[in-house]
RNA sequence: GCCGGGGUGGGGUAGUUGGUUAUCCUAGGGGAUUGUGGUUCCCCCGACCCGGGUUCGAAUCUCGGCCCCGGCCCCA
């Protein structure tokens, strides 16, 4: 019988209501905070044309997408990230709308991925877009709202906020591939591998003031190693505000955050208990919207892997709604059906019996899947009364509806 | 794509020098108890990931595949 079982495919989970009620309690919590910021909530098809996604990354990501065609011959994709999506939006129907434009978004998104611990071939991002903004203030809040986001899901985390500018800077007149290298190197705080490439590849005079960026702290240290870049003031304008906020973060500019199109300010954020996949949430400056047909406007942006977030979260018995199960003789069914409406409708969780039992096996049944019994019978249903009773204490009492729905409504929840 | 560890009822497990009816717990269903549960007792349900090979005989040995866990690569 097992043998024709269908599976799940590999890399997706299934989620049972125990942990749904959990999921969705964080999601709500990161819509309110990015609500508060003033970011409203986007929603952006699964699947996109292929080169909505290989116009800024190359051809060489297909292979890792959820890639298709279509019955028309369109070649599409299941959406590997949520980014390209909201600027190809942006650009389609946003770019009347007054400056800045915020935007958030939760969604789910496909790779065709090794799947590991953290790491699923459908996962879920929770994300938001600062549009046409290039100020100090405007990197400053996307900063703070990602803070503000991961503080309020409840999870522990490390902050780290850079630049690429000095990093730039560092690596200026080499190679595009060279550089590329060295920043993965510097990225991955390989130094010994960093040590041993700069000296292949003629560079061994960078290597010093490399492996001292990660180390800076402060502006000061940036512009003995980097002499006065245009760009540090900006710097010292972000970490001011950062710091006049009193956000917690450290700052590390040796943050390479992977592909070309930041351009200017990047960070990200690190959690516990996830093993080699431990970045929870990643984002910066970059200009995307030039890709996509639009003019080249400025944003700011991250995505939090909210399923990361939830793993290093762990397991947390949530508080849940108390749930009353109605049980009943055969005569009272159309009663019991009335009461369990009338609790609904007092916004009380109400489950009803629906197999052809005794009160005792009824009774057995709501001791293990409710707090609360209503109990209705011949006695009941002439009197006009219904019993309620705990299923935590065993009290019971023979009372009105309306007593028993206040008596359920005062035990608040579990 | 690569490396390592795994896969026994729904969940957790015992069992592998190859041997008869595969162990235990739990969950689920029913009963003792036809208007009162959680305890107890009894009963039932239900598994060796898939396929090939070796063998008189495979959960056990072997090969391949699939899937899970962790790591590498990658990480938009």
């Amino acid at each position: 019988m097992e043998n024709c079982m269908l599976q799940k495919p590999r890399g997706t989970r299934d989620f049972l209501p125990a942990e749904m009620e959990q999921r969705r309690a964080v999601e709500r919590t990161m819509r309110e905070t990015a609500a508060r910021w003033g970011y409203g909530e986007v929603c952006t098809p699964t699947f996109e044309e292929i080169e909505l996604f290989t116009l800024r990354s190359g051809e060489g990501i297909i292979q890792e997408m959820y890639a298709f065609e279509d019955k028309g011959g369109r070649m599409l994709s299941l959406r590997p990230e949520i980014t390209a999506s909201v600027l190809r939006m942006y650009v389609n129907e946003g770019r009347m709308l007054p400056k800045p434009v915020r935007w958030c978004y939760y969604a789910d998104c496909f790779r065709y991925e090794r799947p590991q611990k953290g790491r699923y071939r459908q996962f879920w991002q929770f994300g938001v877009e600062l549009i046409g903004a290039d100020t100090a203030a405007a990197d400053a809040e996307v900063i703070m709202v990602a803070s503000d986001i991961l503080a309020g899901s409840g999870v522990t985390f490390d902050l780290h906020v850079g630049h690429l500018a000095p990093m730039k800077h560092l690596l200026s007149g080499l190679e595009n591939g060279i550089q590329r290298r060295m920043m993965a190197y510097l990225d991955k705080r390989d130094f010994e591998g960093l040590r041993v490439f700069c000296e292949t590849a003629g560079a061994a005079g960078r290597y010093d003031a490399l492996v001292a960026l990660p180390e800076c702290r402060t502006v000061e240290e940036l512009r003995d190693l980097c002499g006065n870049l245009p760009e540090l003031s900006r710097i010292e304008d972000v970490v001011g505000i950062l710091d006049a906020e009193g956000l917690t973060y450290t700052p590390d500019f040796g943050i390479a955050r992977g592909l070309d199109y930041y351009t200017g300010m990047v960070f990200e954020a690190f959690a516990e208990n996830l093993g080699a996949e431990n970045q929870i949430c990643g984002g910066g400056a970059y200009r995307l919207a030039y890709l996509f047909g639009g003019e080249d406007v400025p944003s700011c942006g991250f995505a939090i892997g909210f399923d990361r977030v939830l793993v290093s979260l762990g397991e947390v018995a949530g508080s849940r709604p108390v749930v009353t199960s109605v049980l009943y003789t055969p005569a009272a069914r159309q009663q019991a059906f009335a009461v369990a409406r009338q609790f609904r409708a007092a916004d009380l969780r109400a489950e009803m019996n629906l197999i052809d039992r005794g009160i005792g096996a009824q009774m057995k049944h709501a001791a293990k899947t409710a707090d609360f019994a209503i109990v209705l019978g011949e006695r009941e249903c002439q009197t006009g009364t219904v019993t309620l009773r705990n299923l935590h204490s065993g009290e019971q009492r023979e009372c009105t509806v309306d007593d028993a729905i206040a008596g359920v409504k005062a035990f608040g929840s579990c």
